[in-house]
DNA sequence: CTTAGTGCAAAACATTTGCATTTAT
DNA sequence: ATAAATGCAAATGTTTTGCACTAAG
């Protein structure tokens, strides 16, 4: 089973298009085959940086940016603040809390029905994985008087 | 014909809490009742600003705060860039096109059965109107080779 | 050698905050 | 008079960019 995504698969697809394999890149790709998650760019670096602390954010930057024009990354917005890198693997949605920031990844099979309505009412190709849905949490849940309403 | 949510009543919360009804809080009030439309903090200055050139951005983001907390106005962020905020009438979501920006206000109505079925999978609370659903239009459809899929 | 990639500093962008001053009440 | 609201400048956080330098090919 190994790396699903293969750290040299995706070096291969920079070479292939004249690009060059920096240390800064290779531990960048690897490091987001390694980790599964989601992650920032900053704590991208952090990664990094224990093992080549010179990186800087910008060359992240630059290189997700590349990562992503070969279609091996994605990033998401979940709500406010930071917008977060993975392996464009399985596709799949966010369901992010906006109470406590609890992340849920949601299969693509969830947003299928809404998404077909969504087409066919308005002709609108809805793209469930760039931004996230927001909302409560389980947890978090409403009931418990959401917002603080002004005493009477 | 005037103006439907009404101004005055506006201020008259405002008023009820405490607080002062300034010149730019006054002109922002109008503002916003006047334009129905989704406006960003920056361009809600240059309108405040025609009759008002001393109204500091600072005190635009306060007061679209504060009237955020009296229920008044929401914001949303309709993908990258600046939020907008818009009174808080009939709630609705949003279609944002990722490609041309193009957006269009959807009721509530069509999330409802997604909506129902995320909280019953998830026990998530759909929040439809604080960030946008992000996909294409019918204009910017897909089918005209959306995003470059790495060749088999 | 050639030029893609890097580090750095600085800009860009949206938003927030501290503080001294103005002003509605 | 008193505290709320303002203007301004400066900080914040995220991302982008210009440029001279380093290094992969």
């Amino acid at each position: 089973m190994a790396d699903s995504p293969g750290v040299e698969e995706v070096l291969g697809l920079l070479r292939a298009e004249g690009g060059r394999i920096t240390t800064s890149r290779r531990l960048l790709v690897r490091t987001l085959v390694e980790r599964r998650e989601h992650v920032t760019a900053e704590e991208l670096a952090e990664l990094v940086h224990s093992e080549a602390p010179d990186v800087h954010l910008s060359t992240i930057y630059r290189n997700l940016e590349e990562l992503e024009r070969l279609g091996v990354v994605s990033h998401a917005h979940l709500g406010h603040g930071a917008a977060t890198y993975h392996l464009s693997t399985a596709a799949h949605g966010h369901l992010v809390c906006e109470e406590c920031g609890a992340m849920v990844e949601a299969p693509d099979e969830l947003f299928a029905e809404f998404a077909s309505l969504v087409a066919q009412r308005y002709g609108f190709a809805v793209d469930s994985h760039h931004f996230a849905v927001i909302g409560r949490c389980a947890d978090c849940a409403p009931g418990s008087a959401g917002e603080p309403v002004p005493p009477a």
